[in-house]
DNA sequence: GTTAATGCAAACTGTTTGCATACGC
DNA sequence: GCGTATGCAAACAGTTTGCATTAAC
C-alpha cells in the first residue's frame, strides 16, 4: 500500500468500479494493517453508511481477496481478512480474541516437511493461541482472587 | 491408546457412562489414527446404529476432547477431531479435502517467536494447504485436456 | 445502454441449546 | 431412584445465493 495509497486508482487497476460502498470498505480495510471480519467491517461502517449491506461487505472482501489485496484465513471458524499480504504468521488470544501479526520469517526459506515433497503446496498457515500480555495479567489476578 | 485399547475401561476412567452410542462413537474415533468431523462420524454410523443423533455425536466428541482423548482443530471452518493427541502438524488437500498428519517435530523444541515471549502460549497450529499427490496428478492431466 | 454492484431476504451449513424421555449406574 | 445421556426440534451464527433494482462506466 505504500506506493498505492490512492484507493480509487488501486481499485480501478483491478477493474473494480468505484462505488461508494466499495470505496468505504476499501478505506477501512486497506488503509491500515488490520485483521477484519465481515461482521466487524459492517458494524464499524453501518452507522455512517446506511447504504451498506452485509452482502456487499462479503462480496467486496471476497473480491479484494481475489485481487490479492487481502489475504483470507480462518480463525475460530470465522473468515478473517488481513491487509498484510506478505507471508507471515498469526497469534490469537484465547481470551480477548485479538489477532496479531507475527513478523514472519522472510529470512528463513519457506520450509516444507519431507512428507509433503510430493505435494504441491499452495499455502501455509501457522497460528499460535494463548493469552496475550494483557489477558495474561488479568487472568493471573483473577486466579488470586478465586 | 496402545496401553488402553479397552474402550470401556478407558471411558470409565474418565467418568463416562457406557452407553451404546458412546461406545460406538468411541470405537470409531479412538481406534485408529483418523481425522473425523461430527458429520463424518454420524454418516458412518447412522445406518448401523439408528439410535444415534447428531446431537450425541457432537456431545460425545466434545467430551472426548475435554478428556484429552481427542484433539480438536478447525479446518476450512469445520471442527475436526484428531485421535492423535501428540504434538503434530497437518496438511490438507484443497481439492479432495483429505487431511494428513505430519510426523511432527518432537525432536526440535516447540519454537515460539520472540514477539510472543510475553504471551502465555497454549497451543500452536500449523497447516499446509495444497494438492495431494493424487489430486496433483489429476489436476495436471486436467490441464492438458483443457 | 450495458454490465456490474447492491440490498433484501431466503437458503444453507455447521454447531449449540432446551427440554422431555430413557437408561446406566 | 438418581442423575446423566439421549433424541428431537428449534435456535443460532456465519456465509452464500437468487433476484429485482440501481448505478458506474
Amino acid at each position: 500500500m505504500s506506493m498505492m495509497h490512492d484507493i480509487p486508482t488501486l481499485l480501478r487497476s483491478h477493474d473494480l468500479r468505484l462505488t461508494p460502498q466499495r470505496l468505504t470498505v476499501a478505506g477501512l480495510v486497506l488503509s491500515k494493517q488490520a485483521h477484519v471480519t465481515a461482521r466487524g467491517v459492517y458494524q464499524q461502517l453501518k452507522d455512517d453508511h446506511p447504504a451498506l449491506s452485509m452482502n456487499t461487505v462479503y462480496l467486496t472482501l471476497g473480491q479484494f481477496e481475489a485481487c490479492g489485496l487481502l489475504q483470507r484465513f480462518e480463525m475460530n471458524g470465522n473468515a478473517v481478512f488481513d491487509s498484510n499480504t506478505a507471508r507471515h504468521d498469526h497469534a490469537s488470544c484465547s481470551r480477548c480474541a485479538t489477532i496479531i501479526d507475527l513478523p514472519g520469517e522472510e529470512d528463513e526459506p519457506p520450509w516444507i516437511p519431507a512428507s509433503l515433497l510430493d505435494w504441491q503446496i499452495q499455502s501455509e498457515q501457522r497460528i499460535w493461541t494463548g493469552l496475550c500480555p494483557a489477558c495474561r495479567t488479568d487472568s493471573d489476578s483473577a486466579q488470586l482472587s478465586d
